[in-house]
DNA sequence: GGACCTAAATATAAGATCCAAATAAATTCT
DNA sequence: AGAATTTATTTGGATCTTATATTTAGGTCC
């Protein structure tokens, strides 16, 4: 498949260094022993295959006892661990106005963080992508490593992402977002959509095989995880939630298609303030200063016209959820993004909403706890599974000699 | 995983058997030197392989020349086939009205064809069970074999099921479908979606990553495949259409949600000459005597009414495109089942209906050329693809001695 | 401190598999 | 009949795994 074809005599060993460093990946520390019961080979073969592990600077020897075991009866066991200097992950959350990065070692443990605001329209492709490359190797000299330690660096942008990594050509936004970053940046690079980085974080946080994460700030997006995989569509399309205008307004899309949740709040409080018949606090704040925030807030404190808008969020939450749920089989629709602390109105609204007499068990609606962090959390968790999959791929920093 | 767990210096071997016989499962006729090519490994090592496929009664040696090749210059190649009488799989459709079965060999080649028409209400789960068994008998002894050859069997139901083959426990409908056939069918048996075995006949007749395939005679059900994998959902659920009532009606789903394009223009039909103001040729019938072909047959003839619901029709099957399309990024709708003859003045009106200003690029509406016959096709194809995924975990009959 | 116990590491032998190269066989062409 | 050609078979070597026996490193008990 890539890099050199292994002679078929080897494979076998490859298998089994896979599977090793799999284990590897997943516990702390660890003795032959215990290696031996996860992979079901012998201890001899077990060894060997460390040993083997250990010289590609996958693995290292722990020999200091810092242990705190049982009492261990006969000869200590030989404990290895994953070598700390094999190399890092990078996730960076690249948006439209701002960029997070987030600098992990190979089982997550955060190691450096860096968030900047940016004017995309403004830096345009080549921008983005200076920009994104300078935030990461401050996130990288925080942690205390350079770009040769990083063996992945994942990438979530607000457009569709076909396979390659690509965007569809006729989108020029899509095209600005996704920036060409794979030259630039650190390790291999893989580009991803950023609702799907967002649905593969709240999958790890609470595993689920049918899960919709509808991140929702400035633009909707739905990561969809069906029968435990994420789809993506020949040109990264799925998950776009255009439909929902075409139905309201009989196949014609109007404005408002691909807004957030956060968007649409802001857009119908500034309409709301001219055409709402009673009174409302929101006509306090001049038009151009209302945000998103303020209506929740409002309606926290009982205002009518936020009221009013909670309750169409709501609406159109409960659409999705049916939609997705009928379509789909989907059991769970969380709701992420900056906005999903705010939410719980949302949520409340929409539940109410959805119908009880449904044939099949309808969709539970939860706000995300990861905040504005869940792109990036996707992006380290997505690489980290990558790296799990196929660990010989990713080549450690090559260790001595 | 399955079977005895091979020692792992065993393991190679199997796996370069499966890959043989996955080459082998695509050819008619082959020569160690093209399995040579097929799978990179030396000769010795594949004559070795083979001779344990024999062995294990996949594989024949076949002798007698009957072979227009273009005069061989050295000594002759050995060349094996698939033994004939490896197995044959089954498919059956068990649908409401009708039963369809289908043996073939293990290259999909027709052996026996049989189809009843049954009353399942009037039946109960048991005799579905029986019906289904006897028409089986039947098909086989036109195949010349007998159960001990079947080697898998699958199932076709008009019900959501899930991975493991069983349907929702809520749908007294669905559990009449879906009848426990698993004890009674010969070889293994596997149950699913009939939508869902269309799409993978579809699939296999033009290959595409992203097809929805919407089985639409008098229920309407869809089999999505996203990325090249079929969808099903945690109950079965995904390709469930209800939404689509859920949208017209503000979420409370009224009658129609899940009848097909056939059941619609009956009844339609049924109930427009009654509200018609113009005139119809359609009253000419008995109101219970109408049906979907009438419908289809005055349209073509230029009857308004029958225009009329044919707009509709393609109105819903645009909506449906225009979902498909937008929250799976679908390029392909494919309308099966046993009215995709006649169902092609909807697809023209669909296609007028389709926004030309969308993002991506729109789904393009074709009529399946399969028939009634998707479903049988479809488990037959279903069939062979789960035999060549892992083929040793289905032993042919065992060889002499 | 020394005998004993235990579990792990090492060493050794054996089995399975594959590859590479040499040898033998079967067929066509001259 | 003999040369050429292509394939089958045999043989030796290398790799990797397993199984068994032996050694080793610690602890415990007296």
């Amino acid at each position: 498949m890539d890099g050199t074809t292994a002679s078929s005599t080897q494979l076998l060993r490859q298998i089994n260094s896979e599977a090793l460093l799999r284990f590897a990946l997943q516990e702390q520390v660890f003795t032959a022993g215990e290696a031996m019961a996860a992979t079901g080979l012998t201890r001899a073969t077990v060894l060997g295959v460390c040993d083997g592990l250990v010289g590609a600077g996958w693995l290292e020897e722990v020999s200091d006892g810092g242990d705190a075991g049982p009492a261990p009866k006969g000869r200590p066991a030989r404990r290895y661990q994953l070598r700390e200097a094999a190399g890092v992950v990078v996730g960076l959350d690249a948006g439209e106005g701002y960029l997070t990065t987030l600098v992990t070692d190979l089982r997550g443990r955060g190691l450096g963080k860096r968030r900047k605001s940016i004017d995309s329209h403004a830096l345009g492709r080549a921008g983005r992508v200076a920009s994104a490359r300078e935030l990461i190797g401050q996130a990288l000299a925080d942690a205390g490593c350079g770009d040769d330690d990083v063996l992945l660096t994942v990438v979530g942008v607000p457009a569709p992402v076909d396979a390659e990594g690509m965007s569809p050509e006729g989108g020029e936004f899509w095209q600005l977002m996704n920036s060409g970053f794979a030259p630039a940046l650190p390790g291999t690079v893989i580009v991803e959509n950023d609702a799907n980085l967002a649905a593969i974080a709240e999958q790890a946080q609470e595993p689920s095989a049918n899960v919709a994460t509808l991140l929702s700030g400035e633009r909707f997006g739905a990561g969809l995880i069906v029968d435990g995989r994420l789809l993506r569509g020949r040109q990264g399309g799925a998950g776009e939630m255009r439909f929902l205008d075409v139905f309201d307004s009989k196949l014609v899309p109007d404005e408002g298609g691909s807004d957030g949740l956060g968007a649409l709040a802001r857009k119908w409080a500034r309409k709301g303030i001219h055409s709402y018949g009673g009174t409302t606090s929101l006509r306090r704040l001049p038009e151009e200063g209302i945000q998103a925030e303020d209506v929740f807030q409002a309606a926290r404190e009982g205002d009518p016209l936020a009221g009013d808008i909670i309750d169409r969020l709501g609406a159109r939450l409960a659409r999705i959820a049916v939609v997705l749920s009928s379509l789909l089989d989907i059991e769970r629709v969380v709701i992420a993004g900056g906005i999903s602390s705010a939410i719980g109105p949302v949520l409340e609204h929409a539940r109410s909403l959805l119908p009880t007499d449904s044939g099949l068990p309808l969709p539970s609606l939860v706000a995300s706890t990861l905040g504005a962090e869940v792109v990036v959390q996707g992006a380290i968790e997505s690489a980290l599974m990558r790296i799990r999959r196929e660990p010989m791929a990713f080549l450690p920093r090559a260790a001595r000699s």
